[in-house]
DNA sequence: GCCGTTTTCGGCCCGACTGTTTTCAGTCG
């Protein structure tokens, strides 16, 4: 869990994420005093719909301007007025005056909730994890009433595996994994329907397990070779209906087995997510209905007719909505849009005509321009642009003048041997420096078919600092697009500081556009934001950011990402065939030069 | 604490599994 002290820190470092994570924990500490479970509810909610707003919350919060926010009421909005504007929030310290904040470290542990620790800690002061394992091992805790043997033990596994695992994967890591079980259980004689579901199933950038559903007559005897196949580590949970594994990579998977006729409820229900689940069955609700994970009936009392469901699109129909995309599934305004008849049509894969983020062997790339030209064309792409790195980019071998002039004639070269359905853009991903001005020269970058700014050093910088660098880029005429906006590596590496709203606002005012950097450890700009940026008016760009042939096909995770921020086809430029991507990109260089 | 075709009070999603019980509480998703 993030290390938050708001108490400490000085009031402009909040971010929304530091607001999230104080709502999760009062809710927590909430739980430990047995508030109304309503009222944590309404905390964790608060959370989420921080998490999920599209815009910039701090500085609403800052001003008291977050009245009409669903999720946060009165309540919430001035606690979190007082938080923005003062760095700290008076109920919050009380709370956690009752409870050392180690105590946050027991929720991690499986099998220990709320209940358990508030024991834990009345009768034996257990305030850490540490404490916790010598309660355990002494024998201690297995005394408590609620407590035995089993349960002490779920626990010391619990910890020993937080030990040697984080527990969060990234999407791009587990991809293959999830298609060669969904494989295996298909090919199953005993299956009729299998399918993933789950924050993978939504396209979540990170995952913290896999879920599986299947349709089948014979539940027991999938269970069976779900728990008793080759990548199965442990088991963890094994009933009539569920199986919960964990595989040798360390990731838990969880399958459920239903009905043909319960598929489409099971699917809908474990694909999530929560919040969009807990939508969906009141909206059930008021219609006389109640959905769960298997079918959907008439409340008692009601004269509602139940519709036939056979798949998960007949759901929603049953509910009056039009069709939700998984990748939408985060109640964010999906369930209004689709009941108005306002979803968005999605940008597909198949829609991308080129991309233009790619590195070859000039710069830190594996691969020769010839052989990134080829895969672009095998992947059916009519152009790619080549932007490896610039000059300052020392440790990726970065391009000084004379390499970019000798690649760009090399590809005005190669050009020359394509048809006219294929052609390369010559670019650069050049480093926007400390102060936000390029490390080409004017005259240079106006040689260039387009330009990638991308910030790749001194990312400590206070984001006063650092937005105002990337703004002095954005407004750069020479510049074309924003390479991954906020430097993010996944798991490994924090976002830079940065006003993200206001590079947005730059960048719909003078038409930069902004990738959405597909390589799984980026993601980046985050889907988040898209619908904010595409409601002020910016373009978004896939890029792979590829290093080598083969990462041509991170589109496919741009592609999803952009799915989850309600982009449409005419969203994301480079769905533009050649021809109009030529004039598209003539005309830019004009209308700046 | 939030919210509203149930509208300023009264409801808020709900089932499976586990372990500890002997009819159920706690946890999880």
């Amino acid at each position: 869990m993030q290390k938050v002290s708001p108490g400490g820190k000085r009031r402009m470092d909040m971010t929304r994420e530091d607001f999230a994570e104080v709502l999760r924990r009062i809710a927590l500490l909430l739980e430990l005093k047995g508030e109304n479970p309503f009222k944590i509810r309404a905390y964790r909610n608060g959370a989420e719909a921080v998490e999920t707003f599209s815009g910039d919350l701090v500085t609403l919060a800052r001003e008291n301007r977050l009245d009409g926010i669903k999720g946060i009421g009165d309540a919430i909005a001035a606690k979190l007025h007082e938080l923005a504007s003062t760095g700290r929030m008076e109920f919050w310290e009380k709370l956690r005056e009752n409870f050392p904040d180690s105590i946050f470290e027991l929720f991690e542990i499986g099998g220990l909730g709320p209940k358990k620790i508030k024991a834990l800690y009345d009768a034996f002061g257990v305030d850490s994890i540490e404490r916790l394992k010598e309660v355990c091992e002494s024998g201690e805790a297995a005394a408590l009433p609620g407590f035995g043997q089993k349960s002490v033990a779920k626990i010391l596994d619990g910890i020993a595996y937080r030990e040697s695992h984080v527990g969060i994967w990234r999407l791009g890591d587990v991809a293959s994994i999830v298609s060669e079980i969904l494989e295996t259980l298909r090919a199953h004689p005993a299956t009729s329907r299998a399918d993933a579901a789950g924050s993978f199933r939504r396209g979540k950038e990170t995952v913290r397990d896999l879920d599986f559903v299947v349709a089948t007559k014979h539940p027991l005897e999938i269970l069976e070779f779900f728990a008793t196949a080759p990548w199965v580590a442990e088991v963890l949970v094994r009933g009539d209906t569920k199986c919960s594994i964990r595989l040798a990579e360390g990731i838990q998977c969880d399958l459920r087995a239903v009905s043909n006729a319960n598929y489409p409820f099971a699917l809908n229900y474990f694909t999530g997510s929560k919040e969009h689940n807990v939508a969906l069955r009141s909206r059930a609700l008021k219609r006389g209905l109640s959905l769960n994970e298997y079918a959907l009936t008439p409340v008692e009392g009601s004269q509602a007719e139940v519709p036939d469901v056979f798949e998960e699109r007949d759901l929603y129909r049953a509910l009056g909505l039009d069709v939700i995309d998984p990748a939408l599934r985060e109640n964010t305004g999906e369930i209004e849009a689709a009941a108005e008849g306002d979803l968005p049509t999605l940008v597909e894969l198949v829609n991308l005509r080129g991309t233009f983020h790619n590195h070859t062997t000039a710069s830190d790339g594996c691969d020769s321009l010839e052989a990134m030209a080829e895969a672009a064309q095998e992947l059916g792409l009519q152009y790619l642009g080549i932007a490896d790195h610039s000059k300052s980019s020392f440790q990726a071998n970065g391009l000084n003048e004379t390499r970019l002039r000798a690649q760009i004639e090399a590809i005005r070269r190669l050009n020359e041997t394509f048809d006219d359905d294929f052609q390369l853009f010559a670019g650069s991903e050049v480093d926007i420096l400390r102060d936000g001005s390029l490390d080409f020269d004017d005259a240079l970058l106006g040689e260039l078919d387009y330009v990638v700014a991308s910030v790749h050093n001194a990312f400590q910088l206070p984001e006063a600092e650092m937005t105002a660098r990337i703004l002095r880029a954005v407004e750069h005429p020479r510049v074309t697009m924003l390479g991954h906006l906020t430097g993010r590596l996944l798991l490994q590496r924090e976002p830079y500081a940065v006003k993200i709203e206001t590079i947005i606002d730059a960048c719909a005012r003078t038409g930069t556009w902004i990738e959405l950097n597909s390589n799984p450890w980026r993601l980046d700009m985050d889907w988040r934001w898209w619908k904010l940026a595409r409601e002020r008016g910016v373009k978004c760009v896939i890029n792979p950011d590829a290093h080598r042939c083969a990462e041509l096909e991170y589109l496919h995770f741009g592609v999803l990402q952009a799915r989850k921020g309600w982009l449409r086809r005419q969203d994301v430029v480079n769905c533009l065939p050649l021809g109009m991507m030529r004039e598209t990109l003539a005309a830019k260089r004009l209308a700046r030069s």
